[in-house]
RNA sequence: GGUCUGUUGGUGAAGUGGCUUAACACAUUGCCCUCUCAAGGCAACAUUCACGGAUUCGAAUUCCGUACAGACUACCA
């Protein structure tokens, strides 16, 4: 085709597209940063709800941004219409602002180099493309899902390289006549690349994280309009993070392959290219293989399913920091005190290979977590919680605030403190008998067959005083057991056992199954204050009944 | 089939030619402390880094081959 064809060809199909690509240049000027400042972006597609996976890759475009004093931003990649699912952008913003991954600018705030949703650029995407078919690099392709189908096929069958390139791509060289003929016809069509390039070729990826990778060149004309005018991810992406100004491309390494398009793309249309960053998948086991965490196939690694669970997005992140860099727990270990934001994470230390979540270990960052806080803090963390979970729980902490957070402070401060707790569901769990609306049940006994001596029980309630400190209660306590012929430690009990009904510990086990329904709880001494005289007579009177 | 990438205990891994008797953390098991639990302390858990070969005085670390695993190979991202 000639210029003047190519032209008229250029206008025949985007009619409406004036601007040419100096125009929106110009809207999108260099960005003022400081040397070395990343400007990164997250890319969802709302194609449903978010997983761990998306979570890490939002989280890694955040620190890296953060950490270089950059800029860090949201952009939705909503070019498949059809996998478009109600809410879910909803659902992204949500979970971003629920773990404080907090963009600067992007499409649940605002910025100059907006509109940050893909569908809404549709214009901006088709001014390159035109252009592209004024230049002839770009062409209309009208090759049918049958036919490509069977090009595939032939190709299998012949172990050659698959896809439209150099022979197959037949609509290449269509004339301006037949051209005019398929859209006379309404023919459908998608607009493809004219590729230079030679598979004998290779080109380097300089990967942040995984080091150099060579590639063969990309050969093949890919779509670079669908049908429906939208572009592909591969072609928006390029565009975008060509005007946002991104400087690093933070993105799965399942993009790898890919990459010699990108790069393909970027060179026809003259722009620089970003620096990329590949990280490997999450990874599951099943039936003995491992694969990459689906959205599909995996509902237990949705971001909501920890929200049900009641696992903090704190302790979620610093999973995930363990993770990306794990020399971070480490760290982290010995500066408890410090913010996740204040270890300097590095693309060098990321893993190379897929990682197999480890729910233990979520388990236990959990639990440290936990025991870093207040009793406070969990109280008006979980209270959040148990507001949209439980609502009859809900009410019993508000009316019963201090005796919970009471409860939850006991075994707290100091170096050593208690880690029961891994999940906000387990406030609950953990803290049941300490509400009277909840002890008082016959339920409460069920679990354990005991035959205790209420007698002995209630002769102590008389010699307890609730302002005795720890040391007096337990010396109370050895005495007691001693007068009713119990041993007051057990060595003494393990060396004379046939002197003995039992040991101390028998009557503090008794006293603390009565009084909570439970054989394991927190320090026996701190409950009992908690509770109050009058209350464990009143539980006592109740397990005789 | 082709292209690319991996492979160090049950798990996440540190490790870039001698400092490795393979760090650290999780899990598991045992002991200690102790009124129970949690926490904490101590100990056990890879004589060996997928396998085979090469280079070297010396290799988990470099090179070659094999095996296995994963990703990609869409008008999905």
């Amino acid at each position: 085709m000639s210029l003047e064809e190519r032209n008229y060809l250029a206008e025949l199909i985007l009619p409406n597209i004036k601007e040419t690509p100096d125009d929106i240049e110009k809207r999108y000027p260099e960005r003022t940063l400081k040397e070395g400042a990343k400007v990164t972006r997250f890319g969802p597609s709302p194609t449903g709800f978010m997983h761990i996976g998306n979570l890490e890759s939002a989280f890694l475009d955040y620190i890296f941004a953060i950490q270089s004093n950059g800029v860090f931003y949201v952009r939705l990649e909503d070019t498949d219409q059809e996998r478009l699912v109600e809410n879910a952008s909803e659902l992204i913003k949500e979970t971003l602002t629920d773990y404080k991954i907090m963009p600067s600018e992007g499409a649940f705030s605002s910025g100059k180099y907006g509109p940050y949703v893909q569908s809404l650029r549709k214009e901006i995407y088709q001014v390159y493309i035109k252009d592209l078919i004024k230049k002839g690099l770009a062409y209309p392709c009208f090759m049918s899902k049958e036919e490509l189908q069977e090009i595939r096929e032939g190709q299998e069958l012949r172990k050659e390289a698959i896809g439209v390139y150099g022979y197959y791509a037949t609509d290449r060289d269509l004339s301006l006549e037949e051209v005019k003929k398929h859209l006379e016809n309404g023919d459908s069509y998608v607009i493809r690349i004219k590729s230079p390039g030679d598979m004998s070729k290779q080109i380097v990826l300089h990967d942040l994280i995984k080091g150099d990778i060579t590639l063969p060149e990309n050969i093949i004309d890919e779509v670079i309009m669908k049908k429906d005018g939208l572009p592909t991810y591969h072609f928006a992406h390029v565009i975008d993070d060509h005007l946002m100004h991104t400087t690093t491309v933070i993105r799965g390494d399942e993009w790898v392959p890919s990459y010699p398009k990108h790069l393909q793309l970027a060179q026809i249309l003259g722009f620089k290219m970003p620096k990329y960053a590949h990280y490997a998948p999450l990874t599951k086991k099943e039936n003995g293989n491992i694969r990459k965490l689906s959205k599909r196939k995996d509902p237990e690694f949705s971001v909501s399913f920890y929200k049900e669970e009641g696992i903090p997005p704190e302790a979620v992140k610093l999973f995930l920091a363990t993770i990306i860099n794990t020399n971070f727990e480490e760290w982290y270990l010995q500066n408890s005190d410090k913010s996740y934001l204040d270890f300097k994470f590095s693309f060098k230390k990321m893993p190379t290979g897929g990682t197999l979540f480890d729910t233990d270990k979520l388990n236990n960052i959990c639990r440290t977590y936990f025991s870093r806080l207040s009793a406070l803090e969990i109280y008006n963390q979980s209270l959040e919680y148990y507001k949209n979970h439980d609502n009859v729980f809900y009410e019993l902490m508000l009316s019963n605030k201090n005796i919970l957070v009471s409860f939850l402070d006991i075994e707290r401060n100091g170096k050593r403190p208690r880690k029961d707790i891994a999940t906000y569901k387990d406030i609950k769990k953990e803290s049941s008998y300490m509400f009277s609306e909840l002890f008082y049940n016959k339920n409460t006994y069920d679990c354990v067959e005991k035959n205790i001596n209420c007698t002995i029980l209630l002769n102590y309630l008389e010699i307890y005083n609730e302002n005795d400190t720890q040391d007096e209660w337990y010396l109370k306590m050895q005495k007691f057991a001693e007068k009713n012929n119990y041993a007051s430690t057990v060595k003494e009990y393990k060396e004379n056992q046939t002197k003995y009904e039992g040991h101390i510990g028998t009557i503090c086990e008794n006293l603390r199954h009565v009084i909570t329904g439970r054989l394991q709880t927190p320090n026996l001494y701190d409950i009992l204050k908690i509770l109050g005289k009058e209350e464990l007579k009143k539980r006592i009177e109740f397990y005789q009944k």
